[in-house]
DNA sequence: TAAACACATGAACAAGTGCTCATATGAATG
DNA sequence: CATTCATATGAGCACTTGTTCATGTGTTTA
């Protein structure tokens, strides 16, 4: 048993190759909390739902609530989180303000996610 | 305008065609309700940061807890919840519990994930 | 079979989340 | 410049979530 072997149960331990493996593919903690955070978007209905519909068309806020039958007020609190999290992009005409999906990413993501879960 | 286009602001309206095709695309409510619980499960550093260890080994409960330097306990709920998602999969011998990663969807949706945040 | 070990689980609490309601902001129109 | 329209935002509240602590379950060993 190497020196920095760490202790854990009897049948099974820690080894230096393992730890080394780990801390050589482990993102550090900002990159773990951003990863996070980027997930924690996609894990809410709504703003599924939300992109789903800009997966179609570029829209305004008022088309997102009335498709998805909603209040403006929660489209736009949902949009905010998608935006900092630059899933989606938005662009002002006149009174109106358009969003738009920012990349691919969205969708590759979101269609892993399907195949996943039909198994 | 088409009997079925819904009022909406001015400039925009929602069109017959925008919500036939987002009637055609969405997912119908349970499946958006599974994607959005699949999500959240990759909503947490923990959970993440379990996985990244899955990725380079199959381990047992008490590895996870000294190399991530967290109470057993808290492991354990983790990787309940990871279970119950089909993210991983357990494997008992003798006293210990091994977990692995269930299948290959989990390292294309984190891939992803990591590829947008690195903009 | 009694004790020890590895893991699972329930309760409880602090922290976070999504909606509603009221109101603020920014642009067009009279 | 006052009003209206489309959207954004802050406060508040019910609900959810991740951890800890205590304890239960299943397996091995003395």
């Amino acid at each position: 048993m190497a020196i920095n072997d760490v202790e854990c149960c009897e049948a099974c331990q820690v080894h230096d190759d393992l730890v080394s493996a780990v801390n050589a593919q482990m993102p550090d903690e900002d990159e773990l909390y951003d990863l996070a955070e980027l997930f924690k978007v996609f894990g809410d209905s709504t703003r599924i739902r939300i992109l789903f519909v800009l997966f179609e068309a570029e829209v305004c806020v008022c088309d997102l609530a009335q498709v998805l039958n909603m209040t403006q007020s929660a489209i736009s609190h949902q949009l905010k989180i998608l935006k900092q999290s630059k899933l989606v992009k938005s662009r002002r005409e006149g009174k109106s303000v358009f969003y738009s999906l920012a990349d691919g990413h969205v969708s590759t993501i979101i269609a892993q996610g399907r195949e996943h879960i039909e198994e």
